[in-house]
DNA sequence: ACTATCGGGACCTCCCGTTGAT
DNA sequence: ATCAACGGGAGGTCCCGATAGT
């Protein structure tokens, strides 16, 4: 039962950064195994219904991760400004970290799949979602904003993180996302009348 | 030649529909050369450096395409903000014909090869630079802003299309492409002091 | 578990016929398949590495039945030259029982792939030297030569053995065959002095 | 019609050498033509039975040419055995000159179809048998055989040669040849009684 | 005598999922 | 929970030959 939860630990961990590497299709069943160092046996075990329930845990899985980082930024944080410090600045440290080779661990499998019927594209929305509807009880929450004030500004800051991580990525550079928290942390201090 | 020219043509659309519909990894080979009905002989031939030159070559055009409309765009628009809903318009229109399965035609394929050291991360890099350049050299020229200010301003306002794409892909609703764009068209009315 | 070793067994010897008769590019893995009954996950089970180790392992398998053959037929042989006849008449027996489309089964794989830095051109070395000691130390021993003498004898010997099979196969006869025996048993009888 | 033969020898030229190393599947046409810097169109103008064709021509020319130098070594030798030393040479020099690539340029691929039924098993029998017949004449002519036991020792002698290269290659070391040589001249100088 | 293009088949490799036996 | 083995499909690449137009 222990080491059985464990080896399901290990692959949806290792599934998780290889999908943000290298996407859905990317990513090799084998890939996971190997890098979680499971035996391949026992993965129908664990997901009966394949890769598609794998990529869905590893996502979840990921996708909490960082809802739990964001509500421990937002207890921290004395003002909307700070609380978006941190995350950016979780962000930009994964980046560098990982040679800009980690940005959203969600982003990448959500456009591959979208569209596609997937299940997998499912498990992307409700992700987002869910990050977006954090975000913006947070802002209704300290901002005094209406809901759907908050609710507009929180899509605006979840599109320009996600923007921002994209073309950070690709040009192997934080200025996008530097520009990006320059312009959200202005945005929050001097909110533009919506 | 003309003959010639005309299938490469034609597996550049091919490749360029698919790689934004399934990614990098989720675009066969042989689905390209169905899409366009051309023989592998005849691929091989066009593109001797295999699939990574064709996805270029794919990405590259409409990367080109993008370009002009937006030149376009820009060129008949009689403020910044009207050029903006030209823009947003556009891939509005995308989102909503193609079933949310066509977003930006670069993200999906640049997340999936980025930190690769694939050539295609290069290609996509260079679009994507290209672009913020030219939205660049138009805020600078019409909005009368510092050079300075004005790439500031672009990456801010690429990056919100980009993550506004993604989202609305993801969630099947064009709601966080309506709210970027209601962002940076006031973003560009009322100017946030860089 | 014995059925997976059967599977394997009867790929290596689908494969060592085959690689016999074409050589090496020219026996596909497809070919090799279909001729074991053996479906292609089975192989990249077996044979992880590919084409070279199904090779490889091919090679060494003929080349320890011949050893094994040679072995015997030393231990019979009342002298050099009946051991001598033994090996030729095994051989002649291969050329006409297959239509001269099978000689000596190293051979043409190891001239397609010397030089190449390919393992299975080291497979191939292997093999030979292996025969040439074991030649070499028969003669050594039931001959009452020198090491040198032998050594250089069994070189001999065995550059005869696989230029009369070269020359069998493509002339479609055993004549070549026919002299380098009457040859080598003359040799054996009345010995050069070296 | 100059510039066209110049091409037709330089395709001959390049497919011989490509023919010599890698054998005749490991030898693709694409390989000749750009080896040969020739245009892929005029290929079937030179040679409208395609590969078989350019295959024989190329044998045929370097086994002529061997035959060449063989008939000079034996005009100039004074006696057998220098003659044997000259084409010994040869290909010892061929050998190491070649990193062990090349040895003798028909018998890979006379391996790999004979028993084929190709039209290229026939060119490579013809060869041999021009070898045969060219040293048997010589032995008969300067070591003062009867026909038929010239016939018997040409045999023998040329399978030793082929043997000796073929082991020469894959044992990347001349000693089989230096043996066979040794071997060979012995022969001539106290031959053995047929 | 050569160009540019077509045409499809074969190559080796890797994929994901399944099975029956422990 | 895991293992050994199967099962076949798809991946991208390269092959050789053909063709129409000079």
């Amino acid at each position: 039962m222990k080491k059985g939860e464990d080896t399901r630990v290990r692959i949806i961990t290792a599934a998780a950064a290889l999908l943000d590497e290298h996407g859905y299709h990317g990513t090799g069943i084998n890939a996971v195994l190997a890098s979680a160092g499971a035996p391949r046996g026992s993965l129908y075990f664990h997901f009966p219904d394949g890769k598609d329930a794998i990529v869905s845990a590893a996502l979840f899985a990921v996708g909490a991760q960082l809802s739990d980082h964001m509500e421990q930024a937002f207890a921290v944080a004395a003002t909307p400004a700070e609380a978006l410090d941190a995350v950016f600045g979780f962000f930009r440290s994964r980046l560098i970290e990982t040679g800009y080779r980690c940005g959203c661990p969600i982003s990448t499998v959500s456009l591959e799949v979208s569209g596609s019927g997937s299940p997998v594209a499912d498990t992307c929305a409700q992700i987002y979602n869910q990050w977006q509807m954090q975000i913006s009880q947070h802002l209704q929450y300290v901002a005094v904003l209406t809901p759907a004030a908050a609710r507009h500004l929180a899509v605006v800051l979840l599109s320009l993180i996600e923007g921002a991580l994209l073309l950070s990525r690709s040009q192997r550079s934080t200025a996008a996302l530097d520009a990006a928290q320059t312009h959200a942390v202005a945005l929050l201090s001097l909110p533009i009348p919506h």
